[in-house]
DNA sequence: AGAATAGTGTCTTTCAGACACTATATG
DNA sequence: CATATAGTGTCTGAAAGACACTATTCT
């Protein structure tokens, strides 16, 4: 007893424990006026046969940075690449994980539902799922408070920038873009509002084609070429 | 040869090679019209002798999460408690340490100059440096495109929020906040619409004192006790 | 008095909200 | 034709910018 406290104290250059680091990501779409969330169902432990958010360890060999890691993990597990992908918290703490002090880096990310709904229904352990829905649902770690927090910095960012388009094919509609913000915010907008802004933000094409939808037809929009996502000095609604 | 590749292959499980995870901190303050970043004097390798940012590693004992490690390491370092921290972002790759792949959470946060001037001073190796100036300083790491980002954060939630405040003691007045706005957009800012943000927020108390500025004596205000920064849905200037 | 800073009154500007109106598709 | 959705015209409202004006303090 003795003797090991005072071999501790001999080492203060001693390394510390290196706690565990994970890289997870949320993953949104939306489908039906509906924003749900990519999970998958854990084969390990801890927390085995719940459903969590994709996500694990970075390999250093391959992997450039954590937004490596992210992407390559999202591939793994659901054969997609998101079209939107940005860092969103780290969370860490002594009791988040049994297995001890664990950090992980939550990334928030956005893909088109009808790009990417062959590929997760052809896996098994990946699944959409409402995020309206979530309570019903026996999450892994605190990964519903993650996704909340998820979900909270995208209702934001759609008050000041354009961000939901990327919830979209790389063609959509006025119509189509003014429903998911909807969505996503869970309120309505004004149409007129959505049109200034997508004049304003200079950073839209409109195609040649046009598309029925119901009523008169709806001019198609695509994102300018390498354009970047305005911020404007305003909000909407909110 | 072959053998060693049949071995890796025969362990799809395998432990993850851990990559280094520190956390550092961009401490800013504001004096005499010019933005400060609190850098400290690397004491080991790599980058010895190099400015850097306080920080340094988890200690898994002791810190309940990683904004607890940014704390302790900014007490330690230069014997402060920042007013204000959040976290900026996570900055990783192969090559930014030369000891290998690295992860580094960045912090960023405020003080006001005059409650930390005497500490400082007292640590040789802590210093205020003008975040101008920092092209002449040589910075260990990527040090300098963090405390880029910093600034940048800095200046947008500037543009939308009270956080400056934190750059000042508890009792301050309007045009201490006008000036110390000024200095981090580096653009004036009219001192009306500063008053009616301030007005509308209802986060401060007028004091009962007035102190005196050069013409005629300047009301001093505080933060309510417990009240949040609002975020405003317009930006200033811009 | 004159200079300096604090604080107010008020007009202009910008952009979102509201909503009526026109346009064009379908059955 | 009616209905549904797309898209425009234009008025209102909220909050920032501009700036002149008053108020107070010091020398």
């Amino acid at each position: 007893m003795l003797y090991n406290v005072l071999e501790t104290q001999a080492e203060p250059n001693m390394e510390y424990t290196n706690p565990l680091f994970t890289v997870d990501s949320v993953l949104f779409t939306v489908k039906n006026e509906q924003l749900l969330v990519l999970l998958t169902k854990r084969a390990q432990a801890p927390f085995t046969g719940c459903w969590g958010l994709p996500g694990g360890f970075i390999d250093v060999q391959q992997d450039t940075n954590t937004d490596a890691t992210a992407s390559r993990k999202l591939e793994a597990k659901a054969g997609l690449k998101p079209a939107y992908l940005e860092q969103l918290q780290v969370i860490s703490g002594p009791d988040r994980d049994p297995r001890g002090f664990s950090v992980t880096l939550a990334y928030f990310a956005l893909v088109a539902y009808q790009n990417v709904s062959p590929q997760i229904s052809s896996v098994e352990s990946a699944s959409w799922i409402a995020v309206n829905d979530l309570e019903k649902i026996n999450l892994a770690f605190d990964h519903l408070e993650i996704i909340q927090i998820a979900k909270q910095r995208l209702q934001q960012k759609t008050l000041y920038s354009m961000t939901p388009v990327f919830c979209l094919p790389t063609q959509f509609t006025i119509g189509q873009l003014k429903s998911v913000i909807e969505t996503i915010i869970e309120k309505p907008i004004q149409r007129k509002s959505l049109m200034r802004r997508i004049e304003a933000s200079d950073i839209f094409d409109l195609s040649e084609k046009k598309i029925p939808s119901g009523g008169r037809m709806a001019q198609l929009y695509t994102l300018k070429p390498g354009a970047d996502l305005v911020n404007f000095e305003r909000n909407l609604n909110a």
